[in-house]
DNA sequence: CTGTATCCTGACCGATACTG
DNA sequence: CAGTATCGGTCAGGATACAG
């Protein structure tokens, strides 16, 4: 069963490489701690910056912050200010942002999918491991 | 253009909940900043320890072995040793470790597919920003 | 060859206080 | 309401030296 018949992508040979980089930052606002929760949040529809603040259990307002900055710098999501008082700001997916939830979504069902057989891994190689 | 047709994993409601802290680490795992190269590297097929580390640019021994350290703790990996000398290690996917290539991929093409769209939504943002 | 142990730096991030 | 500014603790992770 060689897996040899794997294709891997083109650009994706080296950590340093030039023509990675991009696709490691992607990964890396994935797999940051925030991004998926708002985007998850934000996926059920616009929110405003306190309701994303409330609905995302445990995050920082400095957090929530950065997090929100730098999803809208990737383009995946906007932010519209209304110049009332007081101020309200209204954070949306972009259809950007949108097509980002299916390739996430395969992930998050594959891990779902399979916690139990890595939650069980995980218990029989700390079991092995007990000879300290 | 309203998403809230998107339907939301049912156990990721909250970071902090018990039902998704596994989700959470297997994003955690494949966020981090080298174990989709490993994984990548071994879709190749078997690789020794040092293969690995000439391979996979810029990664230093001990993240090697953490990493990889974690991957076989999730049963991701299999660690096959020698007792020759000197000593000979195999690392190579399990089964479980090439289902994940798959959702794994979907990003990265994505990611690849975007790239250009989102190189140029930060320079659009960094433009705007040039009012410090 | 395949690791482990130690030190050390910088980034991440939570808490808190302050502002328009 | 929606942020910004600052401080400080924790920790990932690189460099280096050493071991089996």
């Amino acid at each position: 069963m060689s897996p040899s018949h794997i294709e891997l992508p083109k650009d994706m040979p080296s950590p340093e490489s030039e023509g990675c980089r991009v696709t490691r930052e992607i990964l890396d606002r994935v797999g940051d701690k925030w991004s998926l929760y708002i985007i998850a949040t934000l996926a059920n529809g616009t929110r405003r910056f306190n309701e994303l603040k409330r609905e995302i259990d445990g995050i920082s307002q400095r957090m929530l912050t950065l997090t929100l900055r730098g999803l809208e710098r990737d383009g995946l999501i906007t932010r519209t200010i209304y110049p009332t008082i007081p101020p309200r700001v209204d954070y949306e997916l972009t259809a950007l942002g949108m097509t980002l939830w299916g390739p996430v979504m395969s992930l998050v069902k594959w891990a779902d999918a399979n916690k139990l057989a890595i939650s069980a891994a995980r218990a029989h190689f700390d079991t092995k491991s007990e000879t300290t």
